[in-house]
RNA sequence: GGCGCUAUCGUCUAGGGGUUAGGACGUGAGAUUCUCAAUCUUAAAACACGGGUUCGAUUCCCGUUAGCGCUACCA
């Protein structure tokens, strides 16, 4: 089969918590890789540490990956023929290389207890050594060390590690090397009986089939123990790449506390999993040439290449996120219209603006609305703030708004408002664009007033702020959207008109 | 403490023994508009430091410094 030689990649989350942009990008990496080889993507649980993980994690993880448009073929939920795909359910597979480890003497029984360790550790450090394990129970006869433990004696396994240096190679790093003396004996099965982490992704990815290890560079340190696994199991070892942290803006590990951070949080936000998907692209890797900035998912799968990724730290910079976002907003707006406005409409349901569902005459207006504001915003999520002129008419905020006074006090400005509410007073029915210059027109030729003298006065009329889109898309909106109906109803031109006069 | 990784504008990056060190975000200015945003044009802005190697280092090597990671019976 064709597949055989094709690469094997995997994306192994704990689940527990959400999907981090940290790990998004790493899923990603590991998606871009696959889809251009045409090799597998597998998505693993990793649930070894069952004090932190929930299911609903692994729920949500997967419903991130998706939005993302992440796909997997094999997978916890997909199935596939190397599976089960949730560590939990694997617990037998490691159990038995345990014993074969122990029955080969690569790995031996270690009855040291947890305090004994810790104190060698200390006096280790103190004298300013490795803090390694001093193999203590490697001299202890495996036959002697069974009996003890038949006996009862608590003991875990650890790996014998071999006397020569440790060597592997790094699509991003290129080779790497450590010595075998900062790596000690480590630990793959605890006392409990509870195999760790170093260990069980190694059986893993070795019975996966996996071909190139992508994950984050945390591990780099730990992939010695790993390495030393592969060659004590006689399993080839796999190609490594490790891809460098994600910083918050104080050049810290990015985290909660350094606000959105997780995928579900953008997602909330109203930003598109393209624009994300791009930014996350852009985070340690650049296009031959480096000029271009602006990739779809499947323009990604095309120019992406691992050996481009740069091993250094990257910053997360929301603006440029936010700067994407716009173009992928505009972009949706265009081509995916019908199911954009729908997205848009959650927000302002969700500010109370409109009800959870529109007519097609009320999409349309929305639609509208969304096209003459999506522009100058980040993110959905800041469409009703920049819609409130449309939605929400305060007539005395208008009149005392510190933000109004330099324009209120203008000479013209009284003269200008009074003649302006006159001529929409005598209007009847909806006013047009049209229309609405013709009275500004007239404004203009009565008072003698123009360009701002004349615009900003009638602006705090008709929508509090002397600043705002331009008047031949908002009054449209706003005289289709009065006649709309909506719960919370949009204020005609004429009745803000007649609230600012009376108020 | 030990070991490892990393180091180009504020940020993401391209580049590479001789370059006006390129692009993007952001920032400033201008254009446009009644105004804001968007848009367009434009400007400022970087090779961490010290030693080598070399005719010549930002680029290669070594150190220093700084940041981050690992050093767990966490993942």
């Amino acid at each position: 089969m064709a597949t055989e030689n094709k690469p094997r990649v995997r994306f192994a989350p704990s689940p527990t918590g959400h999907l981090h942009v940290g790990n998004a990008r790493t899923a990603l990496f590991n998606w871009l890789f696959a889809r251009q080889s045409g090799g597998t993507y597998i998505l693993r649980i990793e649930d070894t540490d069952l004090e932190r993980s929930e299911a609903q994690y692994e729920t949500q993880l997967i419903a991130d990956l998706k939005w993302l448009g992440l796909n997997w073929d094999e997978g916890p939920d997909a199935g596939g023929k190397f599976g089960p795909y949730r560590q939990s359910d694997r617990m037998e597979l490691y159990h038995d290389y345990a014993k074969r480890l122990l029955r080969e003497g690569k790995a031996y029984l270690c009855f040291c207890s947890a305090e004994e360790l810790e104190a060698e550790r200390k006096k280790a450090l103190a004298a300013q050594l490795p803090p390694n394990y001093s193999g203590k129970c490697r001299a202890i006869d495996p036959a002697e060390a069974q009996k003890r433990r038949a006996a009862g004696e608590r003991a875990a396994i650890r790996l014998h590690i071999p006397e020569h240096p440790i060597k592997f190679h790094d699509m991003v790093h290129g080779p790497v090397e450590f010595s075998n003396e900062v790596v000690s004996d480590p630990i793959i099965v605890r006392s409990s009986g509870m195999p760790v982490y170093n260990y069980v992704v190694v059986i893993d990815d070795a019975e996966m089939k996996i071909t190139h290890v992508i994950r984050g560079d945390d591990h780099l340190s730990n992939t010695p123990k790993q390495v030393a696994l592969y060659e004590a199991l006689g399993w080839p070892v796999p190609e490594f790449a490790h891809l460098s942290t994600i910083l918050g803006p104080d050049r810290e590990r990015l985290s909660k506390r350094h606000g959105a951070t997780s995928v579900a949080n953008f997602r909330d936000m109203g930003v598109m999993p393209e624009a994300l998907v791009n930014y996350m692209a852009l985070l340690g890797w650049a296009p031959s040439g480096g000029t271009r900035e602006e990739f779809t998912p499947q323009e990604l799968v095309k120019e992406f290449s691992l050996e481009r990724v740069t091993p250094s730290p990257a910053v997360f910079d929301m603006q440029k996120l936010y700067w994407l976002n716009r173009h992928y907003v505009a972009h949706r707006l265009t081509t995916a219209p019908q199911a954009t406005i729908e997205l848009a409409l959650t927000f302002f349901t969700k500010a109370g603006y409109t009800p959870d569902h529109l007519d097609p005459k009320g999409l349309t207006w929305l639609q509208s609305v969304v096209t003459l504001l999506a522009p100058g915003v980040d993110k959905l999520e800041d469409l009703p703030a920049r819609a409130a002129m449309i939605f929400k008419y305060d007539a005395t905020a208008a009149k005392t708004s510190p933000d109004n006074a330099e324009v209120m006090g203008l000479e013209k400005t009284a003269a200008v408002i009074a003649s302006f509410a006159k001529k929409v007073q005598s209007e009847s029915g909806e006013i047009t664009a049209e229309r609405f210059k013709a009275i500004v027109n007239e404004v203009k030729a009565e008072t003698g007033a123009k360009g701002k003298e004349l615009f900003h006065p009638i602006r705090i009329v008709i929508t509090g702020s002397h600043s705002g889109p331009e008047f031949d898309k908002l009054i449209p909106i706003i005289e289709q959207g009065a006649a709309l109906g909506l719960p919370a109803r949009v204020l005609s031109v004429k009745e803000r008109t007649e609230a600012f006069n009376r108020g």
